[in-house]
RNA sequence: GGCGCCAUAGCCAAGUGGUAAGGCAGAGGUCUGCAAAACCUUUAUCCCCGGUUCAAAUCCGGGUGGUGCCUCCA
């Protein structure tokens, strides 16, 4: 597999330190709200990823974080007059229903910086013991930049740069020896959560809980770290500051940032105002549909959200649900199927080289958006048999299941999705066979009115050799 | 100011040296009592200019437009 390494700018063939093993860390939630289409991106895509590397075999250990405290949530707590604590169970479960719902498998580690205390001092006790850091009376412990020589390597920024940027400001460089360090540690303001540790009471900064919790959880050097390219920097620069400094050896081997979301071709952030809440998209689309979507682009190209685009998206992940549904319901009556030779071979060549073909885009630095043309082809010619019925129920069945398992690596089960919207209530069973009849005596008239009826309870009837295939609408 | 990214049909989106995948939407057709679904047909020379090459959407240079990071942010 070949993976875009953003440290050196290329696609880089992957090989993990450890034969058939990956230690992989992506950067998760800070836990004060609901999370936006932009923060569910790097969840689904990272997700997706490690479920790629399970289906080709792969041992994943896979590491995200919460960040649990921190000025945000010290913020939210205090404008809903609540504790900290408070704020993070609650959104820690809300982040657990969208994520469970958009597919995302739980991470082999999930923990919380509050969580993590004894190894994030331990890490600052490793990088003042090393000379990395210091300490700022009534302020708190700061990372001394300069003193490693590398800062900038994955971001490309050099320090000089970064000074004559218009990064400054002011006050909040009152006592740093360089306007670049930044807090590993900030001693105890009145009314906020505090921890002991060597240098005073306090809370770690930012940056180094993912550290600490890399080192705590997947060791030194892990093989893979994601998140989005605004983590570049200086969030992941100054990580790799830290752990390299502390531990002597590379920090990660590759590194993967994911696009934005956009609105209107703009990012879209909290601080722009212009956000959509997955729970909000949920009103109108389906969770399936907002990471059939997010999986339609390339993770490192922007994709643009509206209304429009998600409609898209439905219609097009209906046709390859329909498939299925299809190829389920003749598989559930086997009548009337004729298979030839040519047909048969046609088919079960095509559900072998949807597999390759997937895999290859897959391989191309997780190409979805080509993986998911691999799935459509085969839908294709699924579909030109299933009309035909030229093929066995065995060629029908192993193309149907070849394209579960494809989308099931991409995180969409689809005959969950279907089995979802199942089970037709005996009183539009009536109304289906009462039409069955009305067609067999010619009475159209009724046989229309009926499926009218039936629609108006949300139910769809297809008329097929087999009888009436009926599905929720 | 520094460092990047993007520009492909009505919309979305792959392709990154060998003559333009796929999806959505639209149009016409087949099937159907009518539908639905499905299938078939149909819609682009890839922002502009110059260069390299037998050959460029694809490489190089220069423009134009958009956008991101450099500050909490996925």
């Amino acid at each position: 597999m070949k993976i875009f390494n953003t440290m050196t700018r290329m696609k880089e063939e992957f090989v993990p330190m450890e034969e058939g093993k990956v230690k992989m860390y992506a950067c998760g939630p800070t836990v004060y709200n609901y999370f936006h289409l932009g923060n569910a991106r790097p969840f689904v895509t990272f997700d997706t990823l490690r479920r790629y590397l399970e289906y080709r075999g792969y041992d994943v250990t896979f590491c995200q974080n919460f960040t649990d405290i921190d000025d945000k949530m010290i913020n939210k707590a205090n404008e809903e007059g609540t504790t900290v604590k408070a704020i993070a169970d609650r959104y820690i479960a809300e982040y657990y229903k969208d994520a469970d719902a958009l597919g995302i498998l739980r991470p082999t580690y999930q923990p919380k910086a509050t969580e993590t205390m004894d190894e994030i001092i331990s890490l600052i006790s490793d990088l003042m013991e090393k000379g990395y850091a210091y300490v700022i009376e009534g302020d708190g412990v700061y990372y001394d930049v300069p003193k490693f020589k590398e800062y900038g390597k994955l971001s490309h920024y050099n320090l000089e740069d970064l000074q004559a940027g218009g990064g400054e400001r002011g006050a909040s460089y009152e006592g740093k020896k360089n306007p670049a360090d930044f807090a590993l540690w900030k001693f105890k303001k009145e009314g906020e959560p505090s921890w002991d540790s060597p240098w005073g009471e306090g809370r770690p900064g930012w940056h180094i809980e993912c550290s600490a919790m890399n080192r705590k959880y997947l060791g030194k050097t892990i093989d893979i770290h994601g998140g989005g390219q605004d983590l570049i920097f200086p969030h992941h620069e100054n990580e790799i500051a830290q752990s390299e400094a502390a531990n002597g050896c590379t920090f990660a081997r590759y590194w993967m940032h994911n696009a934005f979301v956009n609105v209107d071709n703009e990012k879209m952030s909290k601080s722009l105002g212009n956000f959509f809440t997955v729970r909000d998209i949920v009103e109108k689309f389906p969770y399936e549909v907002i990471r059939f979507f997010i999986l339609s682009g390339h993770y490192r190209m922007p994709i643009n959200f509206s209304d429009e685009l998600l409609k898209s998206a439905q219609n097009g992940l209906e046709r390859i649900m329909t498939a299925v549904e299809s190829s389920d319901f003749i598989l559930s009556n086997e009548s009337g199927l004729a298979p030839t030779d040519a047909a048969v071979k046609e088919l079960s060549d095509a559900t072998s080289e949807a597999k390759a073909s997937f895999i290859a885009n897959m391989d191309d630095d997780m190409n979805t958006a080509d993986a998911i043309t691999s799935v459509y082809t085969l839908v294709r010619v699924l579909n030109t048999h299933l009309t035909a019925k030229d093929v066995s129920a065995k060629e029908i069945k192993e193309a149907a299941d070849m394209i579960c398992e494809l989308m099931n690596v991409l995180g969409l089960d689809v005959r969950a999705f279907l089995k979802k919207d199942s089970g037709i209530p005996s009183e539009v069973m009536d109304l289906v066979n009462q039409r069955v009849e009305a067609k067999k005596n010619k009475d159209f008239a009724k046989a229309d009115a009926l499926r009218d009826q039936v629609a108006a309870l949300g139910y769809q009837i297809k008329d097929t050799p087999q009888g009436p295939q009926v599905t929720k609408k």
